[in-house]
DNA sequence: GCAAATGTCGCCGTTTGA
DNA sequence: CGGATCAAACGGCGACAT
């Protein structure tokens, strides 16, 4: 029996997609940028062989910022920020799009490099992964070292490590020493470490729990490991009041997952401009067909059926509703999914105008994988001998 | 005229089948 | 036969995450 303590470590891609785009562009290094925005501000190639970058200050329409570099959150540019609130207070900060592609392209190649060194790896999207070092011989330092060494050798970027026995701790350790950080926790050290961080630190402590905490005048992680029970019980349930207790004491003996099916794939947009139910009925009509065509395809490439259709509309005062409606059968094809979708469409009353749709594939199955044969159809035992 | 896209999970109320 | 009960599935929704 193995009594020594786990020995897990989070890995978190400095300002990702920020950092792609300074390989691409190395002239931009030093300067505040940012990666968002909707409408295409490509960068232009001028006749002297140098680039025009789009400003934050030209930027028009909707839009919010993912990602941006340490330059420009010095300003006060941070993700998840509309970006017409981000070019008040970073006017010249440089605008680029989103270019997925590449960062999946960095991202493959970063894990890859981990994987090389360290086999136990759980993917938590695209630019963090949690590693299990648990089994690997050599000290914890020497092997968090290589893997931050294989990742710049690989892409050219840097990462942070956090390593603590499990992944609630090493999920904030990783964030302590940002960017190139590499912080490793004894569990000794939690209270001088972990306690005197703001309880949002913990990964599963969203801004609803965050205000609900601070109204009972709990701000730092230490006042949640003090807090009485009852207390906690009081506002969030037995349940996650439980959580709330353990977490707050570093204890988390959640695995390393290393596989892993998807639940469910989806699509949504967000309109240029809010529509009206009925006077933009055509333009929602096609946009709506177009998600299911797209999700069908996403669903085929990716060789998954979906028994399960959904729809999500975010209406013009951001009030959020979904519909779920599941067929007899899984399917990937468009028709079916947009026949399905729109039922679910009809059971939704429409009072304002939409910012949102999205169309949502789930109860998924592999195609391929015989399905069990069909008993009688209920239907027709019932015609044949009505019970009424 | 503020607030993306995609995905997971948990909880709860209802329905359904045994 | 009616009621109680239980589990699983379903549908809605919110919270949280990157």
């Amino acid at each position: 029996m193995d009594t020594h303590p786990r020995r897990i470590a989070h890995l978190d891609m400095d300002a990702f997609y920020a950092s792609v785009e300074l390989l691409r562009y190395p002239e931009l290094r030093g300067l505040p940028v940012v990666i968002g925005g909707r409408s295409s501000h490509q960068p232009e190639l001028l006749p002297d062989g140098s680039r025009r970058f789009a400003r934050l200050r030209d930027y028009v329409g909707r839009g919010v910022i993912t990602t941006s570099t340490y330059e420009a959150r010095a300003l006060g540019v941070f993700s998840g920020m509309g970006v017409m609130k981000a070019a008040k207070l970073a006017p010249d900060a440089i605008l680029l799009p989103v270019d997925f592609d590449a960062y999946r392209h960095y991202s493959r190649l970063f894990k890859a490099a981990v994987a090389a060194v360290a086999p136990q790896i759980e993917d938590r999207g695209i630019d963090e992964i949690y590693i299990d070092l648990s089994e690997l011989p050599g000290a914890t330092e020497t092997l968090a070292r290589r893997i931050k060494q294989a990742v710049k050798d690989a892409t050219g970027l840097s990462c942070s490590i956090g390593v603590s026995p499990n992944k609630l701790l090493s999920k904030i350790c990783s964030d302590l020493e940002k960017p190139d950080g590499l912080t490793l926790l004894d569990p000794a050290d939690i209270p001088a470490r972990i306690w005197p961080l703001p309880v949002r630190k913990i990964n599963g402590i969203g801004p609803k729990a965050g205000e609900k905490l601070a109204a009972l005048g709990i701000t730092t992680i230490a006042e949640l490991a003090q807090a009485e029970p009852a207390l906690l019980q009081a506002s969030f349930g037995r349940s996650y009041a439980e959580w709330l207790h353990t977490a707050s004491h570093g204890i988390d003996e959640r695995p390393v997952v290393t596989s892993s099916e998807p639940k469910s794939i989806s699509r949504e947009t967000t309109f240029e401009r809010d529509l009206h139910p009925r006077h933009d009925r055509a333009t929602l009509s096609e946009v709506f067909t177009a998600l299911c065509t797209r999700l069908a395809g996403d669903l085929q490439r990716k060789g998954y059926l979906g028994r399960t259709i959904g729809i999500k509309l975010r209406f013009d005062d951001f009030r959020t509703v979904t519909r779920d409606l599941t067929l007899p059968d899984p399917t990937a094809d468009a028709v079916a999914i947009r026949r399905a979708a729109g039922e679910c469409l009809r059971r939704v009353p429409l009072e304002r105008k939409l910012r949102l749709l999205g169309v949502r594939a789930s109860a998924l199955s592999r195609r391929d994988t015989p399905q069990a044969i069909t008993e009688p159809a209920q239907g027709e035992l019932q015609l044949a001998a009505p019970s009424r």
